[in-house]
DNA sequence: TTCGAAGTGGTACTCAGTACCGTACCGGAC
DNA sequence: GTCCGGTACGGTACTGAGTACCACTTCGAA
């Protein structure tokens, strides 16, 4: 970024480049499973070790910008005013889950091969669930600083996660689609007006043996 | 189960409960990274080769149970009458979701070792995430193929797993607590009346710069 | 009893991830 | 410019997960 960084900084900061980089084009080139961690190491012209110095293992590597964005989402939405009930604090999510779709698909093509890894690897997937599962913590804590009761402050960033995969796997990887969907997810959070367990599903004729 | 069940089957099942038996012991005693598979397979007196020909990998076999769990539960949901709206279909999930509490919390001592492992695993979690997952995709199938649309069928089972992980985080590994958070966590979804993303924001003041 | 099929466990391998250590380099003080 | 302390680097060596292969045993059916 600046360019008055101590030189020390900067380097710092290439190397990390030089790794993400060569670890998308080999990725790219071969899939996740094939390429090993010195081959990345290789390509970005670092040792093994100074891999792992910068990435904790080889899958966060593939994780290594949404933990910015997370961030400063989560930055931003500490900022909003306070909110108590559920439906406040979903129309506040909305638009911090709007702003997510925004960031991530910016780069079109980084988006795709991201979600190319994430559909042809299930550990990759599984990982990117930690990552949203720490953005519903972050969240929760937010929340619950701002005045929502505990039960409001667990439900709400769960659901807007919900509204948030459930756009994701419509989408299907397509990153002009993404946003539309997310957001019509939320909408239809509207028509749940009555959600009586045993009465509705009663009423519907199934599961007597309860 | 049966008794006149092929010996070979009888045995490998044996193997198999073994395989759990001595890996629970083991994870209790010492936490799950500092016990080996080799560990594992040598106090189940099985070879470390069949450790693996009957779990995939070492995290697998925390999960163990879940599997069949999850099966009879979405092969009970797929008998469900026909539902179109959002509402109805997660009506039904409510009902699903209560059996699946039901089914996790039996056994409590189980179940509380299993809540430890994933406590202090993240690896475990993200583990316990693929499962949630696969679980929304067969439910999803299973609301397709009885008259939802796309849109509600990708929701729904989103909308139940967060209520599920809303009031699993209330519930904090207390078997008793789980089942009302989770249906208390549905409940809420009745307040829903409204979620007007730009229009509530707004109006509460904040992101003016959207 | 015999034969084929399937399960078992051992050996040997690759690769992820960790610990350790000598070296090189940056940044500040003189 | 030089020296020095701290920090990052890369190399070596290790453990453990997961895979491939293979010889051996055992079950079940003819």
């Amino acid at each position: 970024m600046s360019e008055r960084m101590p030189l020390r900084l900067r380097k710092q900061q290439r190397a990390r480049e030089q790794i993400v980089e060569a670890a998308f084009e080999l990725f790219d080139e071969r899939g996740f499973a094939a390429v090993t961690v010195t081959d990345i190491a290789e390509r970005a012209e670092v040792g093994r070790t100074t891999f792992f110095r910068y990435f904790g293992d080889k899958q966060e590597v593939v994780f290594s910008d949404e933990q910015a964005i997370v961030e400063a989402l989560s930055e931003r939405h500490r900022a909003l005013p306070p909110v108590t009930d559920l439906a406040g604090a979903l129309a506040q999510l909305r638009v911090v889950a709007t702003e997510l779709c925004r960031e991530l698909t910016a780069d079109g093509e980084h988006y795709r091969t991201h979600e190319r890894l994430l559909r042809e690897n299930p550990e990759l997937r599984d990982r990117a669930a930690r990552k949203f599962a720490r953005l519903c913590q972050i969240l929760r804590a937010n929340l619950l600083e701002r005045g929502a009761s505990a039960e409001v402050a667990a439900l709400a960033p769960q659901l807007a996660m919900a509204c948030f995969a459930a756009g994701n796997a419509l989408a299907d990887g397509d990153p002009e689609v993404l946003p539309g969907a997310v957001d019509a997810a939320f909408a239809r959070l509207g028509e749940l007006g009555a959600v009586d367990g045993a009465g509705a599903v009663g009423g519907a004729g199934g599961v007597e043996e309860l």
